[in-house]
DNA sequence: CAGTGGTCTAGACCACAGT
DNA sequence: CTGTGGTCTAGACCACTGG
């Protein structure tokens, strides 16, 4: 929760500490040892309470790990539950280039539907983004997205982003909450001439309502082709 | 990490703090008043370094929320992400009732495929579990599980539970976390005359790793109705 | 103004690892 | 044995909140 800024002012003793430990340890192998407590009171000049601050921290954090007796140590990664992405996100850690061809992009007022959605009224103003999605060059998924336009003033103009998350996250809008809903059906007339498949093949319908804090930024429905997709998630017991 | 144990022993300060103040804000609303840092330490005799200690602890775990300037105070309850269930534990969860109609119970040798999945040896001990699951009444997917038989001896004797994850936790294997694929078909004949659907009517296909620590208890694939059942996921930022 | 949490100091003793 | 992290003390000053 405590945060860096000030650009100005000088930075915290704890912060100056924890960012000198990550800078070292960054990259480093898990099982490398990190500095002792007692030498950073030492090349600090700090009290040991305010190490242990900073070393809580990234304990916390999940980057180190203590060992008493023996001493602290880069903790090897945790198993991570799934990472939040968008379409372009999710296909780069699959090694793919994701393409995207925009079928429609424009300002529009919200329906009961996706008022509701957005958590807006009907006729607020919001971005309407459908897009064909490619994945080396093969047609994956057909993606109609809604945003919350009062969020993102000028996002029309600014250049559609090939990420969109990446384009929110530049906002300070990357969400980190969603809601998923997945099903499967077969495709329709339209949706098979645009994935390039016959009509009533089977696809992967993937519903999303994406919140940053409280505030819902995108809701969307995606159509994936099942012959190319496949879903994965990982999921922890705890949150 | 740190904890309690020492039935005999002298609780630690911090910890004697700590679960002071869990326990009087237990069942407390969202937002009602902790004592302070101060007051604790006079209740206590305490140095306030160690009622810090204390209150850190709960607000880690999410239970408590410093506020500066103000006081610590109950935080609201974080947003959970997508719990890890079962079938029997998902349909409660719609508040539907979950019935099983086991299609085959019994002690194999795994094969190569399962083997692997279960970090086992070609020939080790597994349990093959099929079972067609209704949810009031209505067929809902097959469910096909091979289990780790070293982990839960005499597994198939004990009289089949009804509920997987319930009777795993009984024996301290709760899944806690796993590994799901989940994508779109179009079912085939047998599992067509399982479901009471036609044959190529679609269906979400839905394997699933479930591990307990670095355990693999439990690989299985489903195939679920799609007209019947959708797949709900909820999805935090971090782990 | 008084009260809160946020930061920080300069020590201390303990249990435990490894040599 | 020395060095490690775990615990704890008795203060201090700060920025911020609310009345």
């Amino acid at each position: 929760m405590e945060e860096v800024l000030v650009s100005e002012g000088r930075a915290l003793k704890h912060v100056q500490v924890r960012e000198y430990v990550r800078s070292l340890v960054s990259g480093a192998a898990p099982g490398s040892p990190a500095p002792s407590e007692r030498e950073l009171v030492h090349r600090f000049g700090v009290a040991r309470m305010t190490v242990r601050q900073a070393m809580d921290a990234l304990v916390v954090e999940g980057l180190l790990e203590r060992i008493p007796g023996r001493g602290t140590f880069v903790a090897r990664p945790r198993r991570a539950a799934s990472r939040l992405t968008c379409f372009t996100e999710e296909m780069a850690r699959r090694g793919m280039l994701a393409e995207s061809q925009t079928l429609l992009a424009r300002r529009e007022q919200a329906g009961p539907g996706v008022a509701r959605a957005l958590a807006l009224t009907e006729g607020d103003a919001v971005i309407h983004w459908k897009r064909l999605r490619r994945a080396d060059g093969v047609p994956m998924c057909i993606e109609d997205a809604y945003l919350n336009e009062v969020l993102i003033p000028g996002f029309l103009q600014s250049g559609m982003p090939t990420s969109l998350y990446d384009a929110l996250g530049q906002r300070g809008l990357r969400p980190t909450w969603a809601e998923d809903s997945i099903n499967a059906d077969v495709a329709n007339e339209e949706e098979a001439r645009h994935l390039e498949v016959e009509a009533g093949a089977p696809v992967l319908r993937h519903s999303r309502r994406a919140l940053v804090g409280e505030k819902v930024v995108e809701v969307s429905r995606s159509v994936y082709r099942a012959d190319r997709f496949t879903l994965w998630v990982q999921l922890g017991q705890e949150g």
